[in-house]
DNA sequence: TTGATTGTGTACTGATTGGTACGTATATTA
DNA sequence: TAATATACGTACCAATCAGTACACAATCAA
């Protein structure tokens, strides 16, 4: 009944709240339509379970890799190298589970409490950023004049970004490429982060 | 009959091409559902037209001032730039119709002519780049050995993420200074661009 | 062996999906 | 004015949607 999830997650992940059918979900539970109602409430409640377990499934691990990593720069890059192998790990459907919410967030149909939890996840994954961040900040590998708010802002949108290369079909390679281009952006001079409206 | 199609749009452009039911999307233009058919054959060529309408109303433009724009620094810069205020205009969806396209890629409701225009007008938006950043390169704007498909790979990647950004609410100024963050990544000494693999 | 509880599948509900058959009204041509 | 052609809306189609009523089977306590 909790292994249910574990395949019921993909689904949603691959097909969004609406582009899944509960008759869908239920197939791939291995379960009637019925069951899963009894077990989860309604699709909403089901989608919100799924959203919960690929937090903990997908994201957790790379949250606390985030902080094991002593060097802020290194830790960052990592972070972004290990997202781009879990959004073009074949074993799942490709990107991310959120950003791809997120996209339909405009839509009437998808239910406001799956709506904020979207928006939640996300703003918790950018806050991580930030707060790794700021910690670069303290221990001197980032410059005390360093926008880290502005920075987080920058990193979770090339994450955003490269989870829609992904469902695009970007090959991995090519994604692990623009993460090192995106990382040349680290203010290694002090000053550097001071530039914030660069001449054009 | 041709003016159906600028009602239509922002119907798509909402809540793609799944979310959108053919009767909101008749409503919207004014007429009855089968008008619709009589002109335009289907759904999926409905669609296919308004991401012709799409591409020519809201991407031609900033294509053209990209290479308008005599220094390559500066014309990527006011790009990025220009797709961020076209992104949070309250006048339309937010975000990039495009890019909300492509993350409904794997599911298989999508017809497969849709799938392939959705790629190939990104693919093409990542060509104006790359061209312009080859300009660059010829111009000496850009070290020789920079290299223009990762970075043009980068900045279409960073494009995605702030339409993902604007769909979530994000608000323009804070996407402003992630373009300004983004352009940070720009080489200015040569030799630069030739590390695509920092230490870690 | 009872009686009650729990879990599951069959078969349904009303609503909505994309798409269409057909009657009607307008416009055009002669 | 009469005949034809085009355009459009009403009303429908089968299929699918989320969600449910209910009967049956298994498990449990006594």
């Amino acid at each position: 009944m909790d292994s249910a999830l574990d395949h019921v997650l993909p689904v949603f992940w691959r097909d969004g709240f609406d582009g899944a059918s509960v008759q869908e979900l239920a197939d791939a539970a291995g379960v009637s339509k019925p069951s899963l109602y009894a077990a989860y409430g309604n699709k909403e409640a089901l989608y919100l379970a799924a959203l919960r377990r690929y937090a903990e499934l997908h994201m957790a691990d790379r949250v606390v890799a985030l902080d094991a990593e002593a060097d802020g720069r290194a830790a960052i890059h990592r972070f972004l190298r290990s997202s781009v192998e879990a959004y073009t790990d074949p074993a799942h459907p490709s990107g991310c589970l959120i950003v791809m919410g997120t996209t339909a967030c405009e839509s009437a149909t998808l239910p406001d409490a799956v709506r904020a939890a979207l928006c939640a996840t996300m703003r918790a994954a950018a806050d991580q950023i930030e707060q790794r961040l700021l910690r670069a900040q303290r221990e001197g590998q980032l410059p005390g004049a360093a926008d880290t708010g502005a920075m987080a802002a920058y990193y979770n949108t090339v994450l955003a970004g490269l989870s829609v290369q992904a469902k695009a079909g970007a090959a991995r390679d090519k994604l692990l490429g623009v993460v090192d281009e995106a990382m040349r952006n680290w203010p290694t001079r002090a000053g550097d982060a001071l530039i914030t409206h660069s001449p054009s």
